[in-house]
DNA sequence: AATTCTGTCACCCGTATAATCACAAAAATG
DNA sequence: CATTTTTGTGATTATACGGGTGACAGAATT
């Protein structure tokens, strides 16, 4: 990468961790020039020498950075490892207190009516990934997973797959040779087996270029399917739940045909 | 806590992780709904009702609710434990990626003149405290470490101090009996001692209530001082390395007076 | 058929933040 | 010592974003 556009994206990131843009270029720049003066770090992030001032107190007012009371005063950043500890640090205590408080309140307003057949949507990688761990981690009789896409075969799920019970069957797709190989080599315990998901796309409709992300089937009773959207690359996913509920239901069909078919055990 | 404050408790945190004030409101709405639809969050959280969409489809994207497309559409959240879960490895990510960014950058600007006495100042407790266990993990002969407030004793603090090796030597001082025999309960190898640190609030000037925060010498060649200001509670330090040092040498002054005098060992 | 509910847009407005300017004290220069 | 540059503070303007409100068409309910 080039030193620009390290820049540019540590700036970015730093102000998706809170800081203002101000504050972020002059960190930034600190982690460059190890110490400076106002000026020197207005002439190299062109941000304007009389708002450095304000942005270095609040930087330091964040412990990222060590102001030198002299004249001119001296700025230099704290070492980047006690930087991301900082960082790290404050986050942690911030989730631990939206932990507490969500769950000081985590009464339940009236639970009413017909538990009907519900789907629900989500999308973004990271919480379809947890999901689908927190599905496998539930799974008391079988687990039926088929992967799309190689990116998404991540350590934590790994972890999980060979965390199942030895009760619990588990039956692991590939929609290729390598992959399926690949899911061999790292997971034990679980019947592979390679699956052209042609289905999935739709058999003859439009058939867009959408890419098949994972498919997950726990207990028969609780699915999940994503999808990576041609695009943007970003996953998004369905999930049903509840042995009536019809999208399980078509699930449990399709499994039992395509899957099941010329392969293995279970009816 | 009370349920309200809690609940406000937790829009504040949100927000400080980055959610806009309706998206912290709508998922805090649904912490407490398991499921509902936007009118039943409007009411719930005073957010516009023709707003919730927005902010819904902001946490959706986010992995941090999920969208039943049914007409009216319904929205939950995710499970507290999922939703923590990707919160954090949000962050985790953003701060490896700062990490990155910033490695990749790390060539320092020109490293020209004098080393002259440099004394930097920095603030907020957490910053302090990963300066301090910085220096005490580069000790290679001698650490001197005196507590001025049991706030300050954390378990990372306590890990450190044990983690260093038996060559060094450790003093570990406390300003009352109590905090002493706290820290010699949890501590081995290092010699205690109590010391009034009179000197340190200046001797006869104004004297404010400036309390005393934690002094940290090592090798004699590296200090650092804090103090809790009155009005905020907040901890602020100065900090100077480098044997010539104008602080370092002063403080090495006091010590040899005002701390080893009526006590223990080296000169 | 009438009415309520649902979802989308477009708009206003206040605040926060980016961006400039004015200025006095201090330092540097000759 | 006089002049010029640098330094730090404060005030001021411009702008973008997010909070807040209303209009409206289509769906659902009565």
């Amino acid at each position: 990468m080039n030193d620009t556009q390290a820049m540019e994206e540590a700036v970015e990131v730093l102000q998706q961790l809170g800081l203002k843009e101000y504050e972020a270029r002059c960190f930034v720049g600190l982690s460059r020039l190890r110490a400076g003066t106002a000026k020197q770090l207005a002439d190299l992030t062109e941000v304007p020498r009389t708002r450095v001032y304000d942005a270095i107190r609040m930087l330091e007012a964040q412990g990222l950075v060590e102001i030198q009371h002299s004249s001119p005063q001296q700025f230099r950043s704290v070492p980047l490892q006690e930087a991301t500890e900082t960082l790290r640090d404050q986050y942690e205590a911030r989730v631990d207190r939206l932990h507490d408080a969500l769950t000081t309140i985590e009464v339940v307003e009236k639970e009413d009516d017909a538990p009907i057949q519900q789907v629900w949507a989500m999308s973004g990688y990271v919480a379809i990934e947890n999901r689908a761990i927190d599905l496998m981690e539930e799974a008391r009789e079988e687990v039926v997973l088929v992967i799309g896409d190689e990116s998404l075969v991540t350590d934590e799920l790994l972890a999980c797959v060979n965390d199942i019970p030895a009760g619990v069957e588990v039956l692991l797709g590939a929609v290729s040779n390598d992959l399926e190989r690949e899911l061999r080599r790292n997971v034990s315990g679980a019947t592979t087996f390679v699956s052209g998901l042609e289905w999935l796309v739709g058999e003859g409709v439009e058939h867009r270029e959408v890419a098949i992300g994972r498919l997950l089937l726990v207990d028969r009773s609780a699915i999940l399917v994503s999808s990576i959207m041609p695009d943007t690359g970003s996953e998004q996913a369905i999930f049903g739940e509840g042995f009536g509920n019809g999208l399980v239901v078509i699930a449990r069909r399709l499994m039992a045909q395509g899957l099941v078919r010329g392969k293995d055990p279970a009816s």
